[in-house]
RNA sequence: UCCCCAGUAGCUCAGUCGGUAGAGCAGGAGACUGUUAAUCUCUUUGUCCGCGGUUCGAGUCCGUGCUGGGGAGCCA
């Protein structure tokens, strides 16, 4: 007999004479005579109620099943006699496939997150975790499904990278050298004697792969792993962390800032409509103000602001910031919780920042002062989204490598785009786990991350 | 890295003025019931984070270290 899962039998439209069903025990109840079982098997938030009595074959096991315990049962899918439930099956037979001992961490309880996250192994097996873990698959195929329905190629940019000094942050080295015995000449590292023959680094963004493959194919999108040595300690942080990062010909800044707004409205859409027991579950017991922040997200246009009214609101705004504001200055914490917050209650989308405070592949407005950045700021998280319009012109990029100081040489494939073919293109980055804190309420990014990797953190 | 807070039973926590520790849940035993985190009775469990100090006496006060959390910076 072939295994049905939890999920089919509780949407189940009639009762089914004979089934197979295999899952973990959540909880379980005896009365005389007989026991309620909860059955869970990862397939839904929902359990499944066995029923068993003293003359179901293995009921003497059925006493024994304690929380976690794995079981198969065989039995009849009928209307339950009880409340709470339509569905509930009637066990014909049991076979206990495993018995969690005593000492099974988890229990029929809440736990707190910080408790769970030392047994990051088993959270999975909770409602919450089993539930956010289910929304982050679904969420990754939405993000194919959008692009894909778009005409974007999804593509596939080095984890490894040579290039050192792409401004997003500080990298994690990569050697196969041993480093009890480090080659050294003159009293340096050889890199020459390492696997690549030069320093090697784990990617902090694939951007400047994207773009070439933007002037190829168009549109494409990048959806992968991406590694930061920061020593960030705080709640919307981690080492390794996942990005989508779309790249598009011909997309000029307004084109990049309407595709952010359409791409998250889209993905919040689709959660609430394809997760809705998962997510009840967040806004029920999590974040009491769920459903509002997403349907506020759905329902309303972004503002769009020029980085210069930004300042200008926060100097009007009568706060008093921790950190002085004026033209120059990169948005504090502070600041962007002050729009999107108080001032608009609502995604903002800050444009065109001072050129000084933004890296140097970013498309330099006609003032001179302003490059063509844009960061999508949400309620609750911040900055969700980075990105800008690039600077295709081949002079006005080799002039701002060289303001910034930086050496042109090891970029010759980069600035080649420039010289062959160059073309308006704009493209974004997206901290997939900061949207899947957004969609769920989940206010530690830890909470999202099957294995979270963060500073003096690498368990699991 | 900086600032703040916390660390007591397997888990969540209480512990007054400094006098050698308690509850709920979990575990164990029993009762009862188409039960819903079932209920009721009885019951086991402690390196009070480590180290040092003050004191007749420290879970409690002081110093220090470690771990965790929150905030800030860096950023997605």
């Amino acid at each position: 007999m072939k295994r049905t899962k939890v999920l089919h039998l509780l949407s189940a439209e009639s009762p089914i004479e004979e089934l197979l069903v295999k899952g973990w025990v959540r909880t379980r109840r005896d009365a005389k005579g007989f026991s309620f079982i909860e059955i869970n098997d990862g397939s839904c938030l929902a359990n499944l109620q066995v029923v068993a009595d003293t003359t179901t074959p293995g009921y003497d096991m059925v006493t024994k099943l304690s929380t976690g315990s794995a079981v198969t049962i065989i039995g009849e899918l009928v209307n339950s006699a009880g409340k709470g439930q339509k569905w509930e099956v009637q066990a014909r037979k049991i076979e206990v496939i495993s018995v969690a001992p005593e000492n099974y961490p988890l229990q029929k309880k809440r736990h707190s997150d910080e408790f769970l996250r030392t047994i990051a192994h088993l959270r999975p097996r909770t409602n919450k975790y089993g539930a956010a873990f289910r929304i982050r698959s679904e969420l990754s195929w939405a993000i194919h499904k959008f692009f894909r329905e778009k005409g974007f190629c999804y593509l596939h940019t080095p984890i490894l990278t040579g290039s050192d000094c792409e401004g997003a942050g500080e990298m994690f080295q990569v050697t196969a050298m041993d480093l009890k015995n480090i080659p050294k000449n003159n009293g340096r590292v050889d890199f020459e004697q390492d696997f690549f023959g030069t320093p090697a680094n784990l990617t902090v963004s694939g951007q400047l792969s994207a773009e070439m493959f933007a002037l190829a194919l168009g549109e494409v999108y990048t959806f992968g792993p991406t590694f930061r040595a920061e020593n960030s300690n705080t709640r919307r942080h981690a080492a390794e962390f996942w990005m989508v990062e779309p790249e598009m010909a011909f997309y000029e800044l307004s084109d990049n800032m309407d595709l952010a707004e359409v791409f998250i409205k889209h993905l919040v859409l689709h959660i609430i409509e394809k997760c809705s027991e998962d997510v009840a579950l967040f806004s029920k017991f999590v974040d009491k103000t769920l459903m509002t922040t997403l349907e506020n997200i759905i329902q309303n246009n972004f503002v769009q602001l020029p980085y210069t009214e930004a300042i200008d609101i926060l100097l009007k705004s009568g706060k008093t910031f921790e950190y002085k504001i004026n033209f120059g200055t990169d948005l504090q914490s502070e600041h962007e919780k002050f729009l999107t917050e108080i001032h608009f209650k609502k995604p903002v989308i800050v444009y065109n920042y001072p050129k000084t405070i933004k890296p140097f592949y970013m498309r330099v407005n006609d003032d001179n002062k302003t490059v063509a950045a844009m960061d999508v700021l949400v309620p609750g998280i911040g900055e969700i989204i980075g990105g800008s319009q690039r600077e295709e012109r081949l002079d006005f990029l080799e002039s701002r490598m060289e303001e910034l100081g930086m050496e042109k040489a090891p970029y010759w494939w980069y600035l080649d785009s420039r010289r062959f073919g160059s073309a308006p293109h704009s493209g974004f980055g997206l901290g997939f786990e900061r949207l899947l804190m957004l969609v769920t309420g989940i206010s530690n990014i830890r909470d999202v991350i099957p294995f979270p990797r963060t500073p003096n953190s690498i368990e699991f």
